[in-house]
DNA sequence: CTAATAAGTCATCACCTGTTGACTTGTGCT
DNA sequence: AGCACAAGTCAACAGGTGATGACTTATTAG
Protein backbone atom coordinates (compact mmCIF):
# COMPACT_ATOMS: atom_id res chain seq x y z
CA UNK A 1 0.00 0.00 0.00
CA UNK A 2 1.02 3.15 -0.72
CA UNK A 3 -0.30 5.02 2.22
CA UNK A 4 -2.06 2.89 5.65
CA UNK A 5 -3.04 6.49 6.61
CA UNK A 6 -4.84 9.00 4.89
CA UNK A 7 -3.40 11.85 6.14
CA UNK A 8 0.14 12.59 6.46
CA UNK A 9 1.92 16.26 7.07
CA UNK A 10 5.04 15.07 5.87
CA UNK A 11 4.67 13.62 2.24
CA UNK A 12 7.80 14.13 -0.12
CA UNK A 13 5.75 13.07 -2.95
CA UNK A 14 3.04 15.47 -2.93
CA UNK A 15 5.51 18.08 -1.47
CA UNK A 16 6.74 17.41 -4.54
CA UNK A 17 3.01 17.81 -6.45
CA UNK A 18 2.44 20.68 -4.82
CA UNK A 19 6.14 22.59 -6.19
CA UNK A 20 4.82 21.45 -9.18
CA UNK A 21 1.30 22.59 -9.48
CA UNK A 22 2.61 26.23 -7.78
CA UNK A 23 5.70 26.17 -10.70
CA UNK A 24 2.83 25.58 -13.29
CA UNK A 25 1.08 28.23 -11.85
CA UNK A 26 3.63 30.82 -12.10
CA UNK A 27 5.76 30.08 -14.76
CA UNK A 28 1.81 30.71 -16.85
CA UNK A 29 2.04 34.52 -15.33
CA UNK A 30 5.47 35.47 -15.48
CA UNK A 31 9.06 34.58 -17.49
CA UNK A 32 11.20 31.72 -15.93
CA UNK A 33 13.80 34.63 -15.10
CA UNK A 34 10.84 36.40 -13.11
CA UNK A 35 9.54 33.76 -11.25
CA UNK A 36 12.01 32.88 -8.12
CA UNK A 37 12.55 29.77 -6.40
CA UNK A 38 11.21 31.12 -3.46
CA UNK A 39 8.31 32.49 -4.53
CA UNK A 40 7.53 29.00 -5.64
CA UNK A 41 8.53 27.29 -2.36
CA UNK A 42 6.20 30.19 -0.48
CA UNK A 43 2.97 29.52 -2.89
CA UNK A 44 3.34 25.67 -2.95
CA UNK A 45 3.73 25.99 0.96
CA UNK A 46 7.56 24.37 1.04
CA UNK A 47 10.83 25.64 1.97
CA UNK A 48 12.50 27.14 -0.60
CA UNK A 49 15.78 24.88 -0.20
CA UNK A 50 13.52 21.68 -0.70
CA UNK A 51 13.16 23.35 -4.09
CA UNK A 52 16.81 22.96 -4.76
CA UNK A 53 17.13 19.29 -3.27
CA UNK A 54 14.05 17.78 -5.03
CA UNK A 55 14.36 19.01 -8.56
CA UNK A 56 18.04 19.70 -8.78
CA UNK A 57 18.02 22.66 -10.26
CA UNK A 58 15.26 25.62 -11.24
CA UNK A 59 16.17 24.47 -15.14
CA UNK A 60 15.39 20.57 -13.96
CA UNK A 61 12.39 22.50 -12.37
CA UNK A 62 10.76 24.32 -14.98
CA UNK A 63 11.50 21.10 -17.24
CA UNK A 64 9.80 18.74 -15.30
CA UNK A 65 6.79 20.96 -15.65
CA UNK A 66 6.43 21.23 -19.18
CA UNK A 67 6.02 17.55 -19.11
CA UNK A 68 3.79 17.48 -15.71
CA UNK A 69 0.45 19.60 -18.26
CA UNK A 70 -2.26 17.36 -19.92
CA UNK A 71 -3.99 20.63 -21.78
CA UNK A 72 -3.24 21.20 -25.27
CA UNK A 73 -4.69 18.12 -25.91
CA UNK A 74 -8.12 19.86 -25.44
CA UNK A 75 -7.09 21.12 -28.61
CA UNK A 76 -5.10 18.07 -30.59
CA UNK A 77 -7.93 15.91 -29.62
CA UNK A 78 -10.54 18.09 -31.07
CA UNK A 79 -11.32 16.72 -34.46
CA UNK A 80 -10.14 19.01 -37.12
CA UNK A 81 -13.50 19.72 -38.64
CA UNK A 82 -14.50 21.19 -35.01
CA UNK A 83 -11.37 22.80 -34.46
CA UNK A 84 -12.23 26.34 -35.79
CA UNK A 85 -15.01 26.87 -34.04
CA UNK A 86 -13.00 25.58 -30.67
CA UNK A 87 -10.61 27.74 -30.95
CA UNK A 88 -12.62 30.65 -31.81
CA UNK A 89 -14.11 29.61 -27.81
CA UNK A 90 -11.01 29.57 -26.25
CA UNK A 91 -9.86 32.58 -27.52
CA UNK A 92 -13.09 34.93 -26.60
CA UNK A 93 -14.14 33.05 -23.46
CA UNK A 94 -13.94 36.35 -21.14
CA UNK A 95 -14.16 34.15 -18.27
CA UNK A 96 -10.95 32.20 -18.81
CA UNK A 97 -7.95 33.35 -16.53
CA UNK A 98 -5.86 31.75 -18.88
CA UNK A 99 -6.96 28.13 -17.07
CA UNK A 100 -7.35 26.54 -20.55
CA UNK A 101 -4.39 28.25 -22.13
CA UNK A 102 -1.83 27.67 -19.70
CA UNK A 103 0.60 25.74 -21.90
CA UNK A 104 0.50 28.63 -24.17
CA UNK A 105 1.03 31.42 -21.87
CA UNK A 106 4.08 29.47 -20.43
CA UNK A 107 4.97 28.99 -23.72
CA UNK A 108 4.73 32.57 -24.19
CA UNK A 109 6.72 34.22 -21.57
CA UNK A 110 9.49 31.77 -21.66
CA UNK A 111 10.33 30.71 -24.91
CA UNK A 112 12.78 33.10 -25.80
CA UNK A 113 14.22 32.82 -22.53
CA UNK A 114 17.91 32.14 -22.60
CA UNK A 115 18.10 28.76 -20.60
CA UNK A 116 14.28 27.97 -20.97
CA UNK A 117 13.41 28.95 -24.35
CA UNK A 118 15.26 25.32 -26.19
CA UNK A 119 13.21 23.26 -22.80
CA UNK A 120 10.00 24.93 -24.29
CA UNK A 121 10.52 24.59 -27.65
CA UNK A 122 11.42 21.11 -27.76
CA UNK A 123 8.44 20.50 -25.78
CA UNK A 124 6.26 22.19 -28.67
CA UNK A 125 7.98 20.26 -31.04
CA UNK A 126 7.82 16.96 -29.22
CA UNK A 127 4.23 17.69 -27.19
CA UNK A 128 2.21 19.82 -30.05
CA UNK A 129 3.33 20.13 -33.69
CA UNK A 130 4.39 16.51 -33.79
CA UNK A 131 0.27 15.11 -32.88
CA UNK A 132 -1.58 18.31 -33.81
CA UNK A 133 0.45 17.24 -37.52
CA UNK A 134 -0.25 14.32 -37.40
CA UNK A 135 -4.29 14.81 -36.24
CA UNK A 136 -4.68 17.72 -39.26
CA UNK A 137 -2.70 15.16 -42.08
CA UNK A 138 -2.82 15.96 -45.45
CA UNK A 139 0.41 18.21 -47.43
CA UNK A 140 2.53 20.11 -45.50
CA UNK A 141 1.19 19.24 -42.02
CA UNK A 142 4.38 20.63 -40.30
CA UNK A 143 4.09 23.99 -41.86
CA UNK A 144 0.61 24.42 -41.24
CA UNK A 145 0.57 23.24 -37.33
CA UNK A 146 3.50 25.97 -37.32
CA UNK A 147 0.79 28.50 -38.97
CA UNK A 148 -1.84 27.57 -36.30
CA UNK A 149 0.56 27.85 -33.55
CA UNK A 150 1.64 31.32 -34.88
CA UNK A 151 -2.29 32.19 -34.68
CA UNK A 152 -2.71 30.33 -31.02
CA UNK A 153 0.35 32.01 -29.69
CA UNK A 154 -0.45 35.76 -31.62
CA UNK A 155 -3.62 36.11 -29.96
CA UNK A 156 -2.87 35.11 -26.98
CA UNK A 157 -0.28 37.64 -26.91
CA UNK A 158 -2.62 40.37 -27.94
CA UNK A 159 -5.06 39.42 -25.63
CA UNK A 160 -1.88 39.52 -23.18
CA UNK A 161 -1.18 43.15 -24.19
CA UNK A 162 -4.83 44.82 -25.12
CA UNK A 163 -7.35 42.71 -22.94
CA UNK A 164 -10.03 41.51 -24.97
CA UNK A 165 -10.44 42.18 -28.15
CA UNK A 166 -14.21 42.60 -27.70
CA UNK A 167 -16.08 44.41 -25.29
CA UNK A 168 -19.80 43.56 -26.01
CA UNK A 169 -21.66 40.28 -26.67
CA UNK A 170 -22.38 40.82 -30.26
CA UNK A 171 -19.01 42.35 -30.94
CA UNK A 172 -17.47 39.29 -28.80
CA UNK A 173 -19.82 36.98 -31.51
CA UNK A 174 -18.46 38.89 -34.75
CA UNK A 175 -14.78 38.14 -33.43
CA UNK A 176 -15.23 34.65 -32.64
CA UNK A 177 -16.80 33.97 -36.07
CA UNK A 178 -14.19 35.94 -37.92
CA UNK A 179 -11.29 33.95 -36.22
CA UNK A 180 -13.15 30.63 -36.89
CA UNK A 181 -12.69 31.67 -40.42
CA UNK A 182 -9.15 32.50 -40.06
CA UNK A 183 -8.19 28.93 -38.36
CA UNK A 184 -10.04 27.07 -41.19
CA UNK A 185 -8.05 28.88 -43.21
CA UNK A 186 -4.69 28.56 -41.79
CA UNK A 187 -4.89 24.97 -41.65
CA UNK A 188 -6.53 23.97 -45.00
CA UNK A 189 -4.33 21.92 -47.22
CA UNK A 190 -1.65 24.02 -48.65
CA UNK B 1 26.78 76.62 -33.28
CA UNK B 2 26.47 73.79 -31.94
CA UNK B 3 30.27 72.27 -32.73
CA UNK B 4 32.84 74.34 -33.86
CA UNK B 5 35.21 71.01 -34.38
CA UNK B 6 33.46 68.30 -36.84
CA UNK B 7 35.36 65.51 -34.46
CA UNK B 8 35.02 65.24 -30.54
CA UNK B 9 36.12 62.39 -28.88
CA UNK B 10 33.87 63.56 -25.71
CA UNK B 11 30.53 63.91 -26.99
CA UNK B 12 27.77 62.93 -24.86
CA UNK B 13 24.70 63.63 -27.33
CA UNK B 14 26.42 61.23 -29.35
CA UNK B 15 27.22 58.91 -26.75
CA UNK B 16 23.78 59.12 -25.69
CA UNK B 17 22.55 58.03 -28.95
CA UNK B 18 25.55 55.33 -29.01
CA UNK B 19 23.73 54.11 -25.67
CA UNK B 20 19.96 54.25 -27.29
CA UNK B 21 21.03 51.84 -30.24
CA UNK B 22 23.04 49.85 -27.92
CA UNK B 23 20.01 49.25 -25.99
CA UNK B 24 17.57 48.81 -29.23
CA UNK B 25 19.99 45.80 -31.09
CA UNK B 26 20.23 44.42 -27.19
CA UNK B 27 16.29 44.51 -26.19
CA UNK B 28 15.19 43.12 -29.88
CA UNK B 29 17.15 39.98 -28.64
CA UNK B 30 16.68 39.53 -25.29
CA UNK B 31 13.95 40.97 -22.51
CA UNK B 32 14.38 43.56 -20.28
CA UNK B 33 15.14 41.55 -17.40
CA UNK B 34 17.81 39.51 -19.20
CA UNK B 35 19.54 42.98 -20.64
CA UNK B 36 21.74 44.17 -18.25
CA UNK B 37 23.05 47.72 -18.18
CA UNK B 38 26.49 46.76 -18.08
CA UNK B 39 25.99 44.99 -21.09
CA UNK B 40 24.34 47.87 -22.98
CA UNK B 41 27.40 50.07 -22.01
CA UNK B 42 29.81 47.22 -23.23
CA UNK B 43 28.22 47.29 -26.61
CA UNK B 44 27.79 51.18 -27.04
CA UNK B 45 31.64 51.34 -25.73
CA UNK B 46 30.26 53.52 -22.77
CA UNK B 47 30.49 53.10 -19.20
CA UNK B 48 28.23 51.50 -17.05
CA UNK B 49 27.65 54.58 -14.76
CA UNK B 50 26.91 56.80 -17.44
CA UNK B 51 23.39 54.82 -18.69
CA UNK B 52 22.21 55.36 -15.50
CA UNK B 53 23.19 58.57 -15.32
CA UNK B 54 22.15 59.76 -18.51
CA UNK B 55 18.57 57.95 -18.48
CA UNK B 56 18.37 58.04 -14.78
CA UNK B 57 17.11 54.34 -14.79
CA UNK B 58 17.52 51.44 -17.21
CA UNK B 59 13.61 51.57 -16.90
CA UNK B 60 13.70 55.51 -18.47
CA UNK B 61 16.10 54.23 -20.84
CA UNK B 62 13.76 51.44 -22.15
CA UNK B 63 10.77 54.06 -22.08
CA UNK B 64 13.41 56.73 -23.72
CA UNK B 65 14.73 53.96 -26.54
CA UNK B 66 10.70 52.50 -27.55
CA UNK B 67 10.19 56.18 -28.22
CA UNK B 68 13.33 56.19 -30.34
CA UNK B 69 12.51 54.18 -33.59
CA UNK B 70 10.95 55.09 -36.92
CA UNK B 71 10.72 51.46 -37.81
CA UNK B 72 6.80 50.21 -38.02
CA UNK B 73 6.33 53.57 -40.13
CA UNK B 74 7.03 50.71 -42.93
CA UNK B 75 4.29 48.60 -42.40
CA UNK B 76 1.40 51.74 -41.25
CA UNK B 77 2.45 53.30 -44.48
CA UNK B 78 1.78 51.02 -46.76
CA UNK B 79 -1.57 51.36 -48.47
CA UNK B 80 -3.86 48.83 -47.33
CA UNK B 81 -4.02 47.33 -50.41
CA UNK B 82 -0.40 46.41 -50.57
CA UNK B 83 -0.42 45.46 -46.96
CA UNK B 84 -0.71 41.43 -47.23
CA UNK B 85 1.68 41.57 -49.71
CA UNK B 86 4.06 43.44 -47.77
CA UNK B 87 3.95 41.32 -44.54
CA UNK B 88 3.97 38.18 -46.60
CA UNK B 89 7.81 39.60 -47.51
CA UNK B 90 8.48 40.65 -44.38
CA UNK B 91 7.59 37.46 -42.49
CA UNK B 92 9.23 34.98 -45.17
CA UNK B 93 12.10 37.07 -45.93
CA UNK B 94 15.36 34.46 -44.91
CA UNK B 95 17.69 37.01 -44.91
CA UNK B 96 16.29 39.44 -42.68
CA UNK B 97 17.81 38.85 -39.20
CA UNK B 98 15.42 40.76 -37.58
CA UNK B 99 16.40 43.98 -38.63
CA UNK B 100 12.68 45.15 -40.09
CA UNK B 101 11.04 43.44 -37.36
CA UNK B 102 12.76 44.65 -34.42
CA UNK B 103 10.00 46.86 -32.91
CA UNK B 104 8.11 43.50 -33.18
CA UNK B 105 10.72 41.53 -31.27
CA UNK B 106 11.41 44.30 -28.91
CA UNK B 107 7.50 43.90 -27.91
CA UNK B 108 7.92 40.17 -28.03
CA UNK B 109 10.33 40.02 -25.57
CA UNK B 110 9.27 42.40 -23.11
CA UNK B 111 5.50 42.59 -23.46
CA UNK B 112 4.88 40.33 -20.00
CA UNK B 113 7.73 41.78 -18.25
CA UNK B 114 6.35 43.43 -14.71
CA UNK B 115 8.33 46.65 -15.16
CA UNK B 116 8.64 47.14 -19.18
CA UNK B 117 5.35 45.73 -20.55
CA UNK B 118 3.49 48.11 -19.29
CA UNK B 119 5.56 50.84 -21.07
CA UNK B 120 5.51 48.52 -24.40
CA UNK B 121 1.95 48.30 -24.33
CA UNK B 122 1.05 51.86 -24.14
CA UNK B 123 4.12 52.14 -26.77
CA UNK B 124 1.88 49.94 -29.12
CA UNK B 125 -1.57 51.71 -28.61
CA UNK B 126 -0.04 55.13 -29.18
CA UNK B 127 2.79 54.67 -32.05
CA UNK B 128 1.06 51.62 -33.89
CA UNK B 129 -2.61 50.27 -33.16
CA UNK B 130 -4.03 54.33 -33.28
CA UNK B 131 -1.96 54.85 -36.52
CA UNK B 132 -2.73 51.69 -38.13
CA UNK B 133 -6.31 51.88 -37.61
CA UNK B 134 -6.64 55.04 -38.38
CA UNK B 135 -4.60 53.94 -42.17
CA UNK B 136 -7.28 50.92 -42.53
CA UNK B 137 -9.53 52.76 -41.47
CA UNK B 138 -13.69 51.32 -41.67
CA UNK B 139 -15.71 49.83 -39.08
CA UNK B 140 -14.22 48.58 -35.88
CA UNK B 141 -10.79 49.60 -37.35
CA UNK B 142 -9.41 49.27 -33.48
CA UNK B 143 -10.82 45.38 -33.52
CA UNK B 144 -9.25 44.80 -37.02
CA UNK B 145 -5.53 46.77 -35.84
CA UNK B 146 -5.31 44.77 -33.09
CA UNK B 147 -6.06 41.20 -35.09
CA UNK B 148 -3.61 42.07 -37.06
CA UNK B 149 -1.23 42.88 -34.46
CA UNK B 150 -1.51 39.24 -33.24
CA UNK B 151 -1.05 37.65 -36.44
CA UNK B 152 2.08 39.87 -36.90
CA UNK B 153 3.37 38.90 -33.12
CA UNK B 154 2.29 35.57 -33.85
CA UNK B 155 4.03 35.02 -37.05
CA UNK B 156 7.37 36.61 -35.43
CA UNK B 157 7.43 34.27 -32.32
CA UNK B 158 6.81 31.39 -33.78
CA UNK B 159 9.86 32.04 -36.55
CA UNK B 160 12.08 32.61 -33.30
CA UNK B 161 10.59 29.22 -31.56
CA UNK B 162 10.55 27.13 -35.06
CA UNK B 163 12.87 28.62 -37.32
CA UNK B 164 11.96 29.49 -40.63
CA UNK B 165 8.34 28.01 -41.34
CA UNK B 166 9.55 26.98 -45.10
CA UNK B 167 13.07 25.75 -46.10
CA UNK B 168 12.57 25.58 -50.05
CA UNK B 169 12.29 28.53 -52.34
CA UNK B 170 8.66 26.74 -53.52
CA UNK B 171 7.66 26.01 -50.48
CA UNK B 172 8.37 29.90 -49.37
CA UNK B 173 6.38 30.91 -51.91
CA UNK B 174 3.59 28.91 -50.88
CA UNK B 175 3.60 30.41 -47.50
CA UNK B 176 4.27 33.75 -48.45
CA UNK B 177 0.84 33.16 -50.81
CA UNK B 178 -0.83 32.31 -47.37
CA UNK B 179 0.31 34.56 -45.22
CA UNK B 180 -0.73 36.99 -48.02
CA UNK B 181 -4.54 35.64 -47.86
CA UNK B 182 -4.69 35.52 -44.63
CA UNK B 183 -3.47 39.23 -43.57
CA UNK B 184 -6.12 40.14 -46.16
CA UNK B 185 -9.03 38.38 -44.18
CA UNK B 186 -8.14 39.81 -41.19
CA UNK B 187 -7.85 43.32 -42.01
CA UNK B 188 -10.73 43.18 -43.94
CA UNK B 189 -13.91 44.77 -43.03
CA UNK B 190 -15.52 43.18 -40.23
C1' DC C 1 48.38 79.27 -20.98
C1' DT C 2 45.30 78.38 -17.55
C1' DA C 3 41.28 77.77 -14.99
C1' DA C 4 36.46 75.98 -15.04
C1' DT C 5 33.28 72.79 -16.41
C1' DA C 6 31.56 69.04 -18.86
C1' DA C 7 32.49 64.02 -19.89
C1' DG C 8 34.00 59.81 -18.57
C1' DT C 9 35.88 56.31 -14.97
C1' DC C 10 36.34 53.63 -10.75
C1' DA C 11 35.17 51.45 -6.66
C1' DT C 12 31.54 50.32 -4.00
C1' DC C 13 26.96 49.90 -2.08
C1' DA C 14 22.62 47.36 -1.04
C1' DC C 15 19.80 44.00 -2.82
C1' DC C 16 18.31 39.78 -4.82
C1' DT C 17 19.13 35.26 -6.96
C1' DG C 18 19.97 30.03 -7.00
C1' DT C 19 22.17 26.74 -4.35
C1' DT C 20 24.32 24.17 -0.47
C1' DG C 21 25.47 22.18 3.99
C1' DA C 22 24.45 21.59 8.67
C1' DC C 23 20.81 21.35 11.68
C1' DT C 24 16.04 19.95 13.70
C1' DT C 25 11.83 17.56 13.71
C1' DG C 26 8.47 14.25 12.58
C1' DT C 27 7.21 9.34 11.27
C1' DG C 28 7.22 4.31 10.94
C1' DC C 29 9.42 -0.06 12.34
C1' DT C 30 10.95 -3.29 15.72
C1' DA D 1 9.28 3.01 24.03
C1' DG D 2 13.17 4.03 21.40
C1' DC D 3 15.87 4.15 17.35
C1' DA D 4 16.84 5.29 12.38
C1' DC D 5 15.91 7.57 8.50
C1' DA D 6 13.31 10.47 5.79
C1' DA D 7 11.28 15.26 5.53
C1' DG D 8 11.57 19.81 6.46
C1' DT D 9 14.11 24.17 8.25
C1' DC D 10 17.65 27.68 8.78
C1' DA D 11 21.48 30.43 7.75
C1' DA D 12 24.84 31.41 4.75
C1' DC D 13 27.49 31.53 0.33
C1' DA D 14 29.01 33.25 -4.14
C1' DG D 15 27.63 35.61 -8.10
C1' DG D 16 25.21 39.09 -10.39
C1' DT D 17 22.12 43.32 -10.63
C1' DG D 18 21.01 48.48 -10.82
C1' DA D 19 22.46 52.49 -8.89
C1' DT D 20 25.66 56.29 -6.53
C1' DG D 21 29.26 59.37 -5.17
C1' DA D 22 33.97 60.60 -5.40
C1' DC D 23 37.56 60.79 -8.53
C1' DT D 24 40.25 61.83 -13.11
C1' DT D 25 40.67 63.56 -17.65
C1' DA D 26 39.61 66.15 -21.77
C1' DT D 27 37.78 70.30 -23.84
C1' DT D 28 36.75 74.89 -24.36
C1' DA D 29 36.32 79.90 -22.89
C1' DG D 30 38.79 83.88 -21.19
Amino acid sequence: MKSSQPVRRRDAASTRNAILCAARNLFARDSYENVGIREIASLSGADAALVSRYFGSKEELFSEMLGHGDRGADIIGTAPEGLPGRVADIMTDPEDEGKSIEDILIILHSANSPVAGPLVQNSIVERFHGPFAEAIGGEHAMVRSQMFGAMLLGLSISQQISGDLADTPEMREKVKARIAEIIAKVISPL
